[in-house]
DNA sequence: ATGGTTGCGTAGCAA
């Protein structure tokens, strides 16, 4: 079983390559991140067409978070406030396949450090940890995956002084990250690889995948039934490559 | 370099 998470950055702007990269790397289980169009916008069927049953919790220009996969969804879930308040922000949706319990977030960039977006982030995340804890038993297979816009560490940060206490690096934000991941979670990624160098996001303002600048903000979090399974993590490169990418590489992991 | 590019939607915001 693969599973997969991918910050696609329109659904609709990177259909050709999301299908090309479908066909290629065949995951069963893919979690979309910057959906960024309603439902009845989004290109359903060639997906669907590739052999992907897709559940989404979408809204217009920003946000949207889908999972799709090759066997049955169930248990969808919408958001963390049931889905139906007009304002909640579209970032998070969780699904059941098979024995895996999926939680898919797009987690506020935050813009800069000290800004209100910045706040609201640190909030998403309190908010976030309070919700899955809630709702899920770590007895369970737990896939927490997605658009963290966090780095753990600074191994996933290709310039540690330049980005020292910057966005998506601050001791705050990671402190945050690691209060989600003290539920019971483990950065599969880690037990693979654990030197650094490795990033799932390069600026497109600077070139920065040309340049190998980039951040590991994308992740796998697993709970322990899970990382148990998990036989590897790789990032997609070839992804971020070539015509029309993402600025974001999916991270697949490999569970038996 | 407070820049740069991309996407949405068609101005300006978010990333």
């Amino acid at each position: 079983m693969q599973v997969a998470t991918w910050n696609v950055n329109s659904v609709r702007a990177r259909l050709p390559r999301l299908l090309d990269w479908l066909e290629r790397r065949k995951p069963d289980v893919v979690m979309l991140q910057e959906t960024k169009c309603l439902a009845e916008a989004c290109p359903w069927e060639p997906i669907q067409d590739a052999g992907y049953q897709c559940v989404h919790f979408g809204q217009t220009t920003y946000n949207g978070v889908a999972i799709l996969a090759r066997r049955r969804i169930e248990d969808v879930r919408r958001g963390m406030q049931g889905g139906d308040s007009p304002d909640e922000e579209r970032r998070v949706i969780a699904a059941t396949v098979e024995d895996l319990l999926l939680i898919n977030v797009y987690v506020i960039n935050g813009q800069e450090v000290g800004a209100p977006r910045y706040f609201d982030k640190l909030a998403f995340l309190s908010e976030l940890r309070g919700w899955i804890r809630k709702h899920f038993d770590f007895r369970e297979k737990i896939v927490l995956a997605g658009d963290f816009n966090i780095t753990f560490d600074d191994r996933d940060v290709h310039d540690p002084k330049a980005w020292h206490e910057k966005i998506l690096c601050s001791t705050p934000e990671r402190h945050a990250l690691e209060e989600v991941t003290s539920l019971g979670f483990h950065d599969a990624f880690r037990k693979f690889h654990k030197d650094g160098g490795h990033y799932t996001w390069w600026d497109f303002r600077t070139n920065g995948f040309k340049r190998g600048q980039g951040l590991r903000i994308d992740h796998l979090l697993m709970s322990e039934p899970a990382l148990q399974s998990c036989e590897k993590v790789e990032i997609d490169l070839e992804a971020r490559d070539g015509e029309k990418p993402s600025d974001h590489a999916p991270v697949i992991a490999t569970l038996a």
